[in-house]
DNA sequence: CTTACTATTGTTTGCGGTAACGAAGGAGTG
DNA sequence: CACTCCTTCGTTACCGCAAACAATAGTAAG
């Protein structure tokens, strides 16, 4: 149980163990995996020797010989923002839960060759799978590019022949929050999206148009943000000055705080004379002035997902059929019926 | 170039690159390493070979050979916050800066056995050090418990006669909240503390303390949140009855959120009535409403930070001397002189 | 009492590298 | 010109583990 002290004493290994539990090194491997003809007396003795000596089988060692690292790696273009942070949160519990350790890679900057970078780095750290957080077309698309060596699940919402993502029913949530808005009276929704080059800004801007036409609206071209709360502070000032809207649809909830300010800053207050919806429905979204009504996004579920998906493809199973979740409404303060 | 298409192809190794940049495999392990006394022909041939058959060296292997793993290990206890989540990023940057990987596991719970998995985890996997991003005082202390094999840097305000933590100075942070309050005109200043087992919770209700004694206030009992917003709503409703009072240092910024949603609804303006100070700066503080006044913390740099410091313990250098960090003040619109 | 298994353990080999050592050839030196 | 030293390679052994194969003892069956 005590640990080595002071400097540089060898680990112990598994020949150890063996000496001191007088059994050869296969045994005491036989002991760590599990194996079943071993004499529980056998193994006992090998247990506490384990014990006595504080050994601690080598991952290098073992992944050397069997060629598993018991490793998935995952690569996230930013997991500061509540979705990829906490999704990230999923992967690794779940992983952990499977017995595997997660290494990661982040890029800053995601272009063919840095996702080609971190694929090799991984690859050279033997990884058994790789789980890619990635919202961006681009980075998605890398993922195919590359390696059909190690399996890669992607958590995006960009579809392919070639391998389906994890993802949520993006649209499914703007359909519902925009219909949230019909049902409430509003005639006149605006959008305001997330940039060019995110799938999931496409999908949204989707089910807000499908919504709007489905009630016989039409829907004007979205204001582009760039999921800032500052893009959304910036876009809001020009909603402000949109008298004939009554309410907005904002593809997350940072950019509709920015909203939230620009529209108080001008006067117009939400949601008497505007309704406002979010969506992800991060932990403060219910702590902004109102309250805000959002789409719940579940990304630790989506994390997991993506670790039942990679672990699926390692043990060669049938690729995981991915439905995508769907989303759901939590009305909060931020939207009413118009006034008039 | 062309990546191995299809099933189970053996990935090429040493052995492979020497046959066919006929060498023998040391001088693949040579060129690699980049040892000087390589014939410029040689290596080119060999880097041709390695490219040509897009060989990847095994980081198991030279683990085992070497046991040097380039890796480090963090354990956090959370990371979906801002705080860890950017202190995070920054461990990784710095360290593939450096040429580490980061191998990560999270603790939902923190105690010594749950610190004590994580290592054992970690150390299994031979990292070379581990970064432990601790802001309970019970995670801090596992830390010094257990391993003295793996060079362990903490970030965290707990001091220890055995190993400095990289720190921000938390109580400077407060001081400077405080006297600026003061410096408003304000005489009885609240405030809002973390809960009980975070160190920082600690210092910054006793810089909170110091600025309000040097000036002659008395700093009456802190409310007790517990770093949500949820928390800052609950007590900012207690703090809004208190009319005493006519400023508030909540001691981060998603409490600060609560705290301005409990003064909006109890009818108290910010910054007229009441004045807010935060502590953090996450990013979505400058569009709250109205935009808050707090302490700004590079929690990038002390991630970067805690790799040097790692990294100078790996290498047997002295390690670090971590004078802290002294976080700035950026003021915006929640603070103003007291009315009367 | 053989024979045929089965349960239990040991021995050998190899995973893909690098460290340590050795050796050949050329340059410099007295 | 013999001797030493440096450059540039190759050879051997070993890192810690598990796969494959072998061996032993017991047990049930014939």
């Amino acid at each position: 149980m005590a640990r080595q002290q002071g400097s540089k004493v060898r680990a112990p290994t598994m020949a150890d163990v063996a000496r001191l539990a007088k059994v050869s090194p296969q045994t005491v491997s036989r002991v760590l995996n599990d194996y079943e003809f071993i004499k529980p007396h056998t193994r006992d003795r090998v247990l506490q020797a384990i014990d006595s000596l504080d050994y601690r089988p080598n991952m290098a060692a073992r992944t050397l010989a069997t060629s598993r690292s018991r490793t998935i790696g995952v690569i996230a273009t930013d997991y500061l923002s509540y979705g990829p942070a906490t999704a990230l949160w999923g992967v690794e519990q779940a992983a952990r839960e499977a017995g595997y350790g997660v290494s990661i890679v982040s890029l800053r900057e995601s272009n063919y060759r840095t996702m080609t970078e971190a694929l090799e780095r991984l690859a050279s750290q033997s990884v058994e799978g790789v789980v890619m957080i990635a919202p961006q077309d681009a980075t998605a698309h890398a993922a195919f590019v590359s390696f059909d060596e190690i399996p890669v699940v992607t958590l995006s919402s960009y579809e392919s022949g070639v391998h389906k993502p994890i993802m949520l029913d993006s649209a499914e949530g703007s359909r519902i929050a925009t219909r949230h808005l019909i049902d409430l009276g509003h005639r006149v929704i605006r959008h305001v999206s997330g940039p060019a080059g995110f799938t999931v800004s496409e999908s949204r801007v989707q089910g807000w148009r499908d919504a709007a036409s489905e009630a016989r609206l039409v829907a004007t071209e979205p204001l582009v943000g760039d999921w800032t709360a500052e893009s959304g502070y910036v876009v809001g000032k020009e909603l402000a000055r949109d008298h004939r809207a009554t309410a907005v649809y904002v593809a997350n909830d940072r950019m509709a705080q920015g909203v939230l300010l620009a529209l108080h800053e001008a006067g117009r207050r939400v949601p008497e004379d505007f309704s406002v919806v979010g969506f992800d429905d991060v932990p403060e979204a219910a702590y902004l002035i109102p309250p805000l009504t959002t789409i719940r996004q579940d990304f630790t579920a989506l994390g997991r997902r993506c670790i039942e998906a990679v672990l699926a493809l390692i043990n060669g199973e049938p690729p995981l059929e991915p439905e995508p979740l769907i989303p759901n409404l939590i009305v909060r303060q931020s939207t009413a019926p118009p006034l008039q």
